[in-house]
Formats: C-alpha cells, structure tokens, sequence
DNA sequence: AAGTGGTCTAGACCACGTA
DNA sequence: ACGTGGTCTAGACCACTTC
C-alpha cells in the first residue's frame, strides 16, 4: 500500500533516489509527511480495531516494503505511536499494541482513616486488593539530608538528618510506583517502628494515631513530566510516557508530620477527589 | 569533542567508515549508544547552567563535528532532551532551552463560592490575576450529542443533546489550557445564559448558585496522558510534553449539573488540593 | 544568500528473542 | 540460524528564519 499525500498521484517516472521518494511525499509543497501518514494509518488501523490491545504489528521492513518508505521513516512513525502510548517496543520483539489496563486512586480518601479499621492495614494494600488485584510492595528505610523542597514542606532546615521509607511498588507484579516517605527525626526519636526496614502493618498513618499524633489535615500537589532515567528504569517505562508526581505533606493541628513523594506511569493511573457534598451518588456506582 | 564510552579508547586504524562509528560506539559491547551519552553531555550541561533558559544550543551540524558523530546520531540526542521537555526546537530556529514557568492552581478552593463575591467573577480569571498575569479566554457554545464518558458522568443518554462552553484559555498570551464544560438540556433551557456565547462575567457556577441551582460537591480525575493531535496545536506544545487532564462533575444535592474538561501542559502546572484541617498552615506561606 | 531544523533514503552492524 | 528492533553513517532536498 501507498500513502498518496493528498490525491493520487502517479509513481512513474521516480529518476534519482530522492526524487522517487519526493513523488511520494517530498517535492509537493504542503503535504503532510511521510512519517506521520505512516502513523496515522497505523493509529486508525489500532484505534478502529483493526490490531487489538497485545497483538503483535508487522515488523518494520514488513512495514517498509507495505508503505514504500525507507526503515528510517518507518522508524520515525512507529517512534510516534510509541510516545502516544499506543505501541510498546523491545528489542528482539516486535512492536506490540499496548494494554491499557486501568487503574484508579482515590486520593481524598487515601489514608482517611474514617474509611479503614486497624485490622485493615495498609491504604495501598487496600486499594489494590479492592480492585481485585495483587499488591507487593519492596520496603527500604534510609537516613538522608533533607532535600531542600522536602524540608521546606517539613518546617526543617534542608540538610538536617530525617528518615526516609522508600518502597517500589507492585500490582500483579508490574512495577506500578514509587513512595518516598520523609519523617523528621524528632518524629522517629519518639516513634521508633518508623524506622524499621519493613512494611508496618496495621499502616504508618495508623500507627502514628494510636501513640497520639493524628494526621488531620494534608496538601496534596500534581505535576506531569517525564521520567527521569532513574524512575524510567524502576517503573520499566520508556521515555514517551510520562510520570505522575504526587507530594502529599501530612500535618496535625500544630505541624506537618511528614511529605510522601509518588510518582505513577501518567497513563495507566487515574486519581480522584472527592469534594464537598456527594450524596448524591450514595445510590450510584462509586467508580 | 570525543566522547569515550568507558575509558578512553583510541581513535586510530578507523578501517571502513562503519569500523569508525565501531570504535567510538558501536563496537565496543555494553557501551551506552552515542546518541544517549551525546545526550547526557548536553543534559549535564544545561542543568548545570552552562546553557541557561532561554538560550540558543550549538546547531545541529557544528554538534555533529563537536562529537564526532553524524547529523542523525546528533538529532536522536536532541530529540530525548525536547522529549524530556529540557529543550524546545522550530524549523529555521536553533534549538533553545527551555523556560520553565510554572503555574499553580488550588484545585480544592477553585469554584468553591466561600473563596469569591459576586462581584470577583470568573474563578479563572481571579486565579491567573492573582499570580501576577494577565488571563485571556477565547468562547465558544455549541450543541453537542454527549460523548458517552460525559453522558455517564451527568447522568443523561449518550447521545442527548448537550451545551457545550468551549474556551482556550491564555497567560500572558501563552496558549496554556483547553476548557470544555457539558451541561444537560433541560438545566440550559431553565438557565439560557448558560447558552450565551460569551463569558458570563459574575461565573457560571455563582449564576447557577443566585437561580437555585447550588453546586455543592464535585468529583474530580486526573490523567495524563501525550496531547491528541488537536491538544498539539491547540496548545502549541509537541508530542514530548504530555498533558494533564482534569474532569470535574459537579453535583447539587440531587444529581449531578455539570461535567468539565480541562486539559493542560503537564510540566508547566501545578496542582494543589488541601484536605481536612490544615490550620497548622494559617500563620505560614500558602504557596 | 546563508544558516537552521525537518524529512527522507540506502545500507551497515549489533543485541536480543525464539526456535 | 534467523528475524526483530536498536544504533549509526553519509548524504540529499526541503521549509523556515534571519540578515
């Protein structure tokens, strides 16, 4: 198959090497290029349901003799579709389309202890479990130097020691997100478990309110970007999809007791709040 | 300049030109590729401050001498730092470093009537004034079929007619985010300036609340994802930066009124929301 | 006119996955 | 052994911006 920029146009006559390739899509003026013919093909055969979510796509020289363009140009489309997050790639197997497989956060109630018992555990347990999925979380405790946007969250001078709980995070064994956790050293001076290099299970949040320091209020901010190669390497992601970044800093009614850092794959995460006054969806589905 | 790709190799008895490319690159096993160390080198430099925001990088030919690598190689490496949003490109400009300014939206207090009078206006437009810049929005209304996600959400059939507000919203003249907001038939024919094609200047949501109609909750989603096509243009951002999207139901006590979609450039914004009691915050900065 | 990035070709070698 | 994607080269023409 050929792509044709606009109207048909014949392909007699291709002199040079480029000039062949210009009848196609170089020498007329305003024509949308190759590549992205390429791509939109492919992203409407995908979107229309023509390849399905797992399906293998044809190999680039399949591709390259299919649509008449050079391995390159092929390369440039299907680098399109992967950073729209329709395609993944791996090196030895073909481009497969990717499974969009959802999953949703609800974080006005994450670590809302109104909607767990101390027998519960865990929130991201929790939240994992309940969509019917399979959590794992790989723990690890540090001390470290405050970085200078967590200590100012933390009312502490940047550099003072604090105690970091750090754990990668998994659902179905897919690496799904990191959690950084940063506590004041004071804090952990009168609360010891929250030093120790392991899940603590009736949940930190928990933990924390039964020796008399309630989290009762916490900031939340969201921003977007794109991996760095640190979390592009512990998320298995590669660089067209971006990261979502969460900071939650937790206070009591004096001061703040500790900032979570998250960062999720943007496109396979969807986060909620819940604000003011819901019943009206008492007697709908809570999705 | 050579980049090595351990230690420092010699350069000598360059055989044929892909012998060359080998012993800088390619032939030597478990190297890192060119393209991603040229990459590094660039990243290192600008985060450094050698280049600053704003500045103009080598061009891609005298990069290409710079390390010894072909124009291809030297493009890949660029194409990872605009992906990466470190760096922005257009056809006959050098590529340039980019300016990272950043927005912040308190997405708990926005629409939230306690926070404005009646004669403060449009949530938005307060927003943006109170950070020190100037708003823009373009208007639009259009009846529109419900798209089945918005149809869900107000509780109506997919495919009802709806009001459709459309504005593309500016800072400082900088295209910065996309606003759609749907609202069922029969609320718009009790409430017609809703169909008006302009901005409704005391808000849309303080007109509803002074006609009864008083939006007391709202649930909010997140997602990001890469900019659609039409994002890409709307916005004015390439297919490295990704988007934030925000859907916000809003609810009166019986049902709910309105569904909005609002989408963003992810790494230009933040977004905050403050749950629960966070009076420790009172006496200190709310950044 | 000169310089910059954008598109495209043709062809090479390599690493990885599967059988 | 073979096919797949990953990296790289050398060189061409084009569109856009600036002077």
């Amino acid at each position: 198959m050929i792509l044709y920029p606009h109207t048909a146009t014949s392909q007699e006559g291709g002199a040079t090497m480029y000039q062949q390739a210009g009848s196609v899509g170089q020498d007329d003026h305003m024509t949308t290029p190759l590549y992205r013919r390429v791509a939109d093909a492919l992203r409407t055969e995908i979107t229309s349901g023509g390849y399905t979510p797992g399906m293998d796509l044809p190999s680039e020289r399949e591709l390259q003799s299919r649509y008449d363009a050079s391995r390159n140009t092929i390369r440039q489309a299907l680098q399109t579709l992967v950073a729209e997050g329709l395609v993944v790639s791996s090196q030895g197997r073909p481009y497969q389309v990717r499974k969009q497989e959802i999953f949703t956060l609800n974080a006005s109630r994450f670590e809302d202890l109104r909607y767990s018992t101390a027998e519960d555990g865990d929130s991201y347990d929790n939240d994992v479990l309940a969509s019917g999925r399979i959590p794992r979380q790989d723990f690890q405790v540090q001390l470290v130097p405050a970085p200078p946007e967590i200590a100012d969250r933390l009312w502490i001078e940047p550099g003072e020691t604090v105690t970091l709980r750090y754990c990668l995070r998994f659902v179905d064994d897919v690496p799904w997100s990191t959690q950084a956790t940063y506590y004041p050293r004071a804090l952990v001076e009168r609360h010891p478990r929250l030093a120790e290099p392991r899940d603590i299970s009736e949940g930190t949040t928990r933990y924390l309110a039964d020796h008399g320091v309630e989290q009762v209020g916490q900031r939340d901010e969201w921003m977007s970007r794109p991996p760095t190669p640190d979390e592009a390497r512990a998320l298995q992601i590669g660089p067209g999809v971006s990261v979502l970044v969460w900071t939650r800093t937790g206070h009591t009614r004096d001061r703040p007791v500790r900032c979570t850092l998250t960062t999720f794959r943007g496109d396979l995460n969807r986060i909620t709040y819940d604000l003011g006054d819901l019943s009206a969806l008492d007697g709908k589905d809570q999705s």
